[in-house]
DNA sequence: ATAGAATTTGACCATGCGGTCAGAATCGCC
DNA sequence: GGCGATTCTGACCGCATGGTCAAATTCTAT
């Protein structure tokens, strides 16, 4: 069973077929949306029974929960490393955005299937499942990285909170736009928001 | 029937009823998302028989199509009203953007309904059924709007697309804040934006 | 009053959903 | 080779969905 706390040694079976499952619904999500997702769909693409999906996720809601931890570990992963090299707050800004983009980039599905999970995936009383109220951490975050620019007045004055929400909407509509138009070119994109960006932070004059 | 080409005069009920139910459906899909929005929930809301509403509409499909033509034209009357009486380009933009957020505001429901509609649809074969392919014209209208200004050379240099998708990501993840986040200010969201987009268009060197 | 159209209901249908489970197959190990 | 644990299947369950329809009700106009 999957809910044994000391999971002493996980099979080698096991492993693959988790990974391979959150694969395919990861491909399954990016395609055909959230609604199209169901369980048998993604069992089908995996080559297997329903009952195998269950076999390793206690639920369906457990699975795309998984699906939503492995994706956010990875960026999370990534954004972390490329931060750890960045020293003054404007490269940090920089350097979140741009490896931001750049996971948006090599990891396109992955991160279509969370936003389809994250924007769809709502509790019995209606409210949306992960982000449950209020505060989002991932916006939070960048943030306070404005803030920090501004403390240390590498920045100029701006509305920090704003401003991280629209340079949050201009990022996460990257992955939309990936998805749906092929001639859509990242690269340029991410050049044209870096500058936009440092015109943003840098004004002086409120 | 709804489908009779030549409709004559709809009766004052079925107008009634007709704006009743998007109403309801409306309230549905922004309370409860696209999923969460059956039929019956809505026909519940409206305190009416699940057959009503498909009396009135010819299917589920008709009934959201129905809601996203509603507001769609609704908003679009607002940004037209807006758009005539700006005779520059810079006018123009702001005017856009201003008459955008403001209908985002006093519409929210409505706007959410239709993110959740536009974004969830989907045709058989998992392809959204709005925006099929490639070009958005309510980003292709507001890209050309750039444009021109860079033709009258009121604006400077820039990618007008790039710059389009990303104004654009900041507008539209506006309706999903303030639902999400009560505190979320839309007056002063509104004002940041326009002072960043005011950077972005005047800027000289590329 | 009454015929005919418009409106509404509620029972019904096929389908697909998430989830369960007994049993069969397969594996790892002594 | 055989035994216990792991893995897997396919039939099955209850339920909700979008949609149909005959019959009942309510309007409208003569």
């Amino acid at each position: 069973m999957r809910s044994e706390s000391p999971d002493k040694a996980p099979t080698f079976t096991e492993s693959a077929r988790r990974s391979q499952i959150i694969g395919c619904a990861i491909a399954t999500l990016s395609e055909v949306g959230y609604s199209g997702a169901s369980l048998a769909e993604i069992a089908r693409r995996a080559q297997v029974s329903k009952g195998v999906v269950l076999y390793y996720f206690d639920s369906k809601d457990d699975l795309l929960q998984q699906v939503v931890i492995d994706v956010y570990t990875r960026a999370g992963e990534a954004i972390e490393t490329r931060l750890a090299a960045a020293s003054t707050a404007g490269a940090k800004v920089t350097g979140y955005l741009e490896a931001n983009l750049q996971f948006v980039g090599t990891h396109t599905a992955d991160v279509r299937a969370v936003v389809e999970i994250v924007t769809n995936a709502r509790r019995p009383d209606g409210g949306l499942k992960f982000s449950p109220e209020g505060e989002d951490p991932v916006l939070a975050h960048f943030e306070q990285l404005l803030r920090d620019g501004q403390a240390s007045n590498e920045f100029g004055s701006f509305d920090a909170h704003n401003l991280a929400v629209m340079i949050r909407g201009a990022v996460d509509t990257a992955s939309g736009r990936l998805i749906a138009d092929p001639s859509f070119d990242l690269e340029s994109y991410t050049r044209e928001l870096m500058t936009v960006v440092e015109l943003a932070v840098h004004r002086r004059s409120p």
